[in-house]
DNA sequence: TCCAATCATGTAAACCTTTTCATGACTGAC
DNA sequence: GTCAGTCATGAAAAGGTTTACATGATTGGA
């Protein structure tokens, strides 16, 4: 049972109204009364309650963001790109993550109704259907890597299609011959992008090689068995993302196979590790957190205006970078330094 | 303008009262009444308020973490403990994270008020006379690595003092004469209690040598130069916290030295990068996940049954890993597989 | 045939705040 | 001394939902 407004304005001899206007510093109210409210306040603990506040003034300073999973280093960065951009803002977060499926997605959005402001979608059931069924009216959204475009919201994603071509020419054109791929989860829009950009990049007279992975360290480690007792060993493995690429160099390691020199290595994402694993990890640099940050404006933005009915998906382009596990990287060296954040 | 409860009374021509039975699942409205209501609700992509809802309610099926910062692998383990335990229960997550001063934690606290069920406090700022100042009345909240008792909220902590206690005597068995120690924020509890545990463990005869640092891997590289260079060279290195150790061990390297043989490097956290950069990290294994379950829990708990008034902080154990950087691991070896979460 | 019980449905209060409008006191100018 | 204007304050509506209570219809038993 807090102390309720009213509490506040029976304790300090005022109206509601007044108690009101003094809290959020309205001018008109003598300095006096406001002294003798604020005293009032702070003796009963009075915190206005959100839930009634924002029912009225119909702003939650909230915005919600609907994630396909929270841990991890892809999601960290995520997250701390959008909050970042939140806070600078005043807005606060409100998430929600891995849904086992459409219909647990689904109330996770409804859920979010009349307690946010915007939302962030990211989600691999965001298809373009189960969103014009279940996104609530009216409510502000934003897609993130989801390449699909729903008219009135805007979308950002990441060049995965490009990236994925670059590593594989950039493999191929340092001379390797069969590059395999692992791949990432078949329902997965950025694993299926990542695919079609592997085999954009080979060049004709190079056989598609494709191990499944789920983008699991574990299922990395997997394919990297079965690549090093394969009968016509694979050159290169590029896996669709980073942490496969570790699972897969351990695997490696441990069946006698040094990288790069008997197999070339590279993944996809750039997470913090790769700098850190030896051989550094050759990738694709994705902007996360300006994926986060990029999307979080762009909702905000549409607070005021909304965007227009034919808003392209927003690509987000990508950066090639080269270290040692492919053979082409600079010289073993020490660790970068590196510009990092506090860890805690 | 979202369809509010009304216009689904309006357009199935009902009471809103059956409209809240209807979609609410009561037992006491024909089968016949309730499809006309669900099939209106669809169609005007109705979606009950969640400020109305929990105004009346009194529940938000929502509890609030108020940390210092939400990137970074430290918080993103923790989070991920934290959701794991909220998505069990059908509860959502508000974070709110980096509060440069008291007041901007402060004015997060109160905005949490009325949006959540209860609170998961971490924060710098969080000290008794804050808290009882500031957490808004009678909202349940659970303490985590604040070493401070306040009745009638649970609390949790990690071992840091017997943890680095524990470290420091490790390294001083295994011969290392000269042990530095990299410390990290001065107002932070727990580089307090690993600093305290760091000369508990030196033994009679060792001398103290504190670098400062503030946990970030530019801070952990900053100590390491001083470090190399000083004149009675340590011949091992215990930073307060992983991530600065990682920077350190990139100065060293740097500095030419080699780790383990001249030097020997422990960290504290474990955090999953300690394991993959060369040599693998010793360091000190603490359950951040767990950490975070473990507050939520006690959280939910104390929703039913408010926790007695007499409640000593509960301290996690931590464990000891020791790995290659300090020279009395196992064999240079290649990767473990690790059981990994999926990246995304 | 009538009465009691059951049950679907409707009415209205309650939750807590913000905000519009009304009221009445006071100021200052004529 | 009156009147317009200014300004602090209060009364009350509004926001969207849940739920206790009221109502009226239907059923079943006597």
């Amino acid at each position: 049972m807090p102390a309720t407004i009213k509490d506040v304005a029976r304790a300090a001899g005022v109206s509601v109204a007044s108690v009101s206007r003094a809290m959020n510093g309205a001018a008109n109210v003598l300095p006096d009364t406001r002294q003798r409210i604020l005293d009032a306040a702070k003796q009963l603990r009075f915190t206005p309650s959100g839930a009634a506040r924002s029912l009225i003034t119909r702003r939650t300073d909230t915005i919600g963001a609907l994630l396909p999973d929270l841990h991890g280093e892809y999601f960290s960065e995520l997250i701390r790109g959008i909050d970042q951009a939140a806070r600078a803002r005043g807005l606060h977060l409100l998430v929600s993550s891995s849904h086992g499926n459409a219909d647990e997605a689904a109330a996770a959005l409804r859920a979010m109704n009349g307690r946010v402001d915007g939302l962030l979608v990211m989600s691999p059931h965001a298809d373009a259907e189960f969103l014009s069924h279940n996104l609530p009216g009216s409510l502000p959204a934003v897609l993130i890597n989801t390449m699909i475009d729903l008219p009135g919201h805007a979308a950002f994603a990441v060049d995965n299609f490009g990236g994925a071509r670059a590593m594989t020419r950039h493999l191929a054109a340092s001379g390797r011959k069969r590059i395999a791929f692992i791949g990432g989860p078949l329902d997965n829009r950025e694993a299926q992008e990542r695919l079609r950009g592997y085999r954009a990049g080979l060049r004709a007279g190079l056989r598609e090689s494709v191990f499944e992975g789920d983008f699991s360290e574990a299922a990395g480690a997997s394919a990297g068995r079965r690549i090093a007792q394969a009968k016509q060993r694979p050159d290169a493995v590029f896996a669709a993302n980073d942490m496969m690429a570790i699972g897969c160099l351990s695997a490696l390691a441990e069946a006698g196979l040094r990288v790069p020199d008997d197999i070339a290595l590279a993944g996809f994402d750039d997470i913090p590790i790769a700098r850190y694993v030896a051989p550094a990890l050759t990738t694709i640099r994705v902007p996360i957190a300006a994926l986060g940050t990029a999307a979080l404006e762009a909702l905000v933005k549409s607070f005021k205006t909304p965007p227009a009915a034919d808003n392209p998906t927003t690509v987000l382009p990508v950066e090639l970078v080269v270290r040692n596990s492919c053979g082409a990287g600079p010289p073993a060296r020490p660790l970068p330094p590196g510009a990092a954040p506090p860890a805690h």
